[in-house]
Formats: structure tokens, C-alpha cells, sequence
DNA sequence: GTCTATAGGGGGATAGAC
DNA sequence: GTCTATCCCCCTATAGAC
């Protein structure tokens, strides 16, 4: 069987995220991805009828990817220090392969235009991550890993807020701002 | 004289900020503007050409009043605690009079499809934040107010960050998340 | 599944009257 | 300073051929 159809969706989907995350959902059309991918808008149209199912599915894909990576046997039983690094390597590769900030951040401040449905897929991926980030950080502590004041929550919004803000810094100043802002959440849960 | 031209002006360099923030640069239009303060679309263009014209315009009011906030003779005295609530309260209100998140925030995520000064500005606008929280947070620590791992700049970093990312993140989730980040990044600089 | 062609709307911007 | 009128481009989306 022909696997063209799997082949161009993914590939609009690959292109799309980046151009969400490059320019935001505003900042992006069809007629770009069209270009670059060396085929026609209405054959983008095919696979996803209106825009917000492009940002859906983009949305959806991510969510499922964190997921996987959450629950991946080799992540899991690394030591707490490890998977913390391998969590902000997550953040780190926006950076790096895709010269963008990170999906919820670029989300969130598109936000009130975005369609209902991508809303609302937002704010499960906001959730999903908040909620993964909590859990890590109360039993870190508990082991004796981590150490901070207030709530796991508190921190883990701290810690995202952080992941999220400085990849927007980094991207008006240099570099550097990213990974300094890494290393200093880094000390912060030292015990 | 008439004040008509500076009364519309700063009408509209009020009202784009807000739209600005609400949803960023590529989400509004002058027919956004036009149709809310009940004038036509040219009236606009007479006082700013460009859109980058009005954006710009934006920003530099921006640091203007933070450059005003910073030198005021009242926040210059209080005790550092609560000149850094003072400074907190400035993104506290955007959350509750504009519903919206923070301008370098909302300019970090459009940056790559700002027009060249606008960008230009907005590297200007976070390297007034940036040098004003590191020269702050060094002198606090100096002072024993605060207390804090690293450099005073990956801690301004960090600060900024959170912030920024805060008023994102509660955007999509509610309120408190951005109280919730305050508190914690309070705990975290207490000696 | 992808194409050509095109509809239909909104965007930024300008010319010229008042 | 503000208006009416209009241009032109880009955008999302659809119809129908291949």
C-alpha cells in the first residue's frame, strides 16, 4: 500500500510545529508550508481542512510524545538529577534544532486568538506538564534529591515558568541567557 | 492648541499595547483599534504611517515608564523587600487590568516576525529589565536582604523568567498559578 | 492525493476631499 | 486631523479536474 498520505501528513505536521514555534500560529500560513514542502496549498488542505486542525494535531502529537518520554523505561530509572537534565534537554533541543521557543509558551501567548479546540488542548498540555513536573519534584524531595521551599507545585511552576520564559529571553539576547538560566534552576533544588 | 492629535495619539499607543498584549503583534489590526475608539482606519495611519511605527512606539513608552519607575524617588527608598513587590506588582497588573501577559513576553514570541527596529527596541526593553534586576538583586545580597546560589545575573535571569512565564502559564490555567510563582520566587531569594 | 483555479475576506497602506 | 474611497496583497478555504 502507498504510504504517500502518511508520508506528507507528517511531514506537514513536522513543518507546521516548526513554523508554530518559529513564528507563532499568527505568524505562519499554509502557503509557507506549501513552499517548502514542494506541494500545492489545497494538498494541505486535504489532510487538514482548516488551520486549527493543523494546530491540533501539532498539539496533540507533542502531548503524546511527552508522554511517551514520561513513561520510557529507560528515562524512568535514571537517577532524579538525570532525568531532571533530561527533561530541560527537552527545552535545550528547542533551542538548538529548531531556533524556537517552546510549544506552550508559544501557545499561551497566542492564546486568546487561538480557536476553541486548540484552547483547550493547551491547557492539557500545560497540565500534563505541570502536573509530571509536580510528581518528580515531591518525590525528589522526599529521597532526598531536591531540596526547596513551598509546595511541589509551587516549584514545579517555578521550574517551567523558568524552562519556558528563559528559551523567550535567550531568543532576544543570546544563547547563553538559556543555559545560565538551567544551571541556576539547577542549584536551586540542590540539597 | 488644540490637544486633539495628543489625545488620539496616546489613545491609540494605549489601546495597541493592549491588543498587543492581549494578542500579540500579528493578532490585532487597525480595524481592531479604528472600530474601539470610534475613528477610521486612516485616522491611524496619519499618526503612524507603519504598524511597526505604532509597535515601536509601544515599546519605547514602555521603557520610558519603566526608566521613570526605576529613577522614582519613592521606590528608590523602601526597604529592597517591597521594592521587589513593587517591581512584582508592575506584572501583577497586567494580569488584572489587562488581562493580558507581559510585553517582553508577548515581543519575545512574535520576535522572529517583528519588523528589524521593533526588534531592535525589544532587545533594548529586556536589556533594561535584565540590568536593573542584576544590579538590584547584587545590591540586596550585598545588604543580606537576599540570599541566592550563582552570579546576580542568572538569578535576575531567573526572576525575569519566572515572571514572564508565570503570566503565561496562568493565562491557561487560573489565577493563582501567577500568585502561586510570585510567593515561591519571594521564598527562594530569603536569606 | 495532488493539482489548477478561484472565491471571499481581511490586512496594511495611500490619495485626495473636507 | 479625520474622512471616503480604493488598491493590492496575502490569507483561509472550496470546487472540480486529473
Amino acid at each position: 500500500m502507498s504510504r504517500t498520505q502518511g508520508d506528507t501528513k507528517s511531514k506537514i505536521i513536522d513543518l507546521g510545529e516548526k513554523l508554530l514555534l518559529g513564528k507563532g500560529f499568527n505568524g505562519f500560513s499554509y502557503a509557507d508550508i506549501a513552499i517548502s514542502l514542494g506541494i500545492k496549498n489545497a494538498a494541505i488542505h486535504y489532510h487538514f481542512p482548516c488551520k486549527s486542525d493543523l494546530g491540533l494535531a501539532i498539539i496533540q502529537r507533542a502531548r503524546e510524545r511527552f508522554k511517551k518520554w514520561g513513561a520510557n523505561k529507560e528515562t524512568e530509572q535514571l537517577p532524579d538529577r538525570e532525568r531532571l537534565d533530561s527533561f530541560f534537554q527537552i527545552y535545550r533541543h528547542y533551542l538548538t534544532k529548531r531556533e524556537s521557543v517552546c510549544l506552550s509558551g508559544a501557545l499561551e501567548t497566542d492564546f486568546t486568538t487561538l480557536p476553541k479546540p486548540m484552547q483547550e488542548e493547551t491547557r492539557g498540555l500545560v497540565y500534563d506538564l505541570l502536573t509530571w513536573m509536580e510528581i518528580f519534584l515531591d518525590q525528589g524531595r522526599k529521597r532526598g534529591t531536591f531540596s526547596f521551599p513551598g509546595t511541589p507545585r509551587d516549584q514545579a511552576i517555578i521550574v517551567l515558568a523558568v524552562m519556558q520564559g528563559g528559551l523567550q529571553m535567550t531568543r532576544v539576547t543570546d544563547q547563553s541567557v538559556f543555559d545560565l538560566a538551567v544551571s541556576q534552576i539547577r542549584r536551586l533544588l540542590k540539597p
